[in-house]
DNA sequence: TTGCTCCTCACGTCACGTGAGGTGGC
DNA sequence: TTGCTCCTCACGTCACGTGAGGTGGC
């Protein structure tokens, strides 16, 4: 039984296999194929961080639950990492350009009988659940 | 051999066998998968649009190059649609703000005395492969 | 009739998960 | 020493692809 359990820290591979019901060859197996990159101690050791646990949880969820097999995992994988840059481009964009906007019609509104050019159509930013 | 290859058709499941060297029965097994779903003729006979032939190619592309099984395509299907609405929307949006900006900026040059407003930081759009 | 279609059932192969067995460091 | 770790090898099970067998409509 691990003692910390949420809190940042590294955790040797039967620690990670109880907290998951998952068999320690299993965790080996997807190292091998390249799912997971847990780091190692001096002595080789594996130590899982928060970070692949997460993405382990997620790995889990893909193989146990939905029946995805390892090479569908990887390219699920890479699939989610371009998704969320591409969310993060996006917001990135939205955002400036929502202050660039503020910014100008501060602009205008100060320069004494400049008119406020209203927007031809709402401003819809796609509906992504947020990832945290 | 089908006479038509490139132009809109639709396909018998012999035609799309042979076309794409794949066996009947795979393909009567990825549609009662979920992954295709042919027209049928009211006899009952499978019909393959080019639509079809797309998205079998993408299919094959998965499962016979990657590796991937079924439930791993069923998964990437779904993504890979998710990422062409985000694609679209965000091209909608860049477009946007694009024109609303150079209306901006004309009806700004038309008042006599208005001074340009300089960009603080350039618009990035993310490098997305066009998909047409 | 011929050559297609539909379907179900069943088999071979391979990937995945797991276990055994032997090793080495804290 | 004990209890962990590492590794390789091998097996059971299941999904996938394919084939056979029997049916029916153009």
């Amino acid at each position: 039984m691990p003692t910390k359990r949420k809190s940042k820290g590294a955790y040797m591979i039967s620690a990670v296999a109880e907290m998951y019901e998952i068999h320690p060859q299993t965790l080996r197996l997807y190292e091998r194929e390249g799912l997971l990159k847990p780091s190692r101690t001096e002595g080789n050791t594996r130590l899982y961080t928060d970070e692949d646990l997460e993405r382990l949880e997620f790995i889990l969820n893909l193989a146990r639950d939905l029946g995805v097999n390892i090479a569908g995992i990887a390219i699920i994988l890479q699939m989610r990492e371009r998704m969320e840059t591409m969310n993060r481009q996006m917001q990135d964009f939205v955002d400036y350009v929502r202050t660039e906007m503020i910014s100008r019609m501060q602009h205008a509104a100060d320069q004494p009988g400049a008119a406020m050019v209203p927007l031809r159509r709402p401003v819809v930013v796609p509906a992504e659940k947020p990832r945290r």
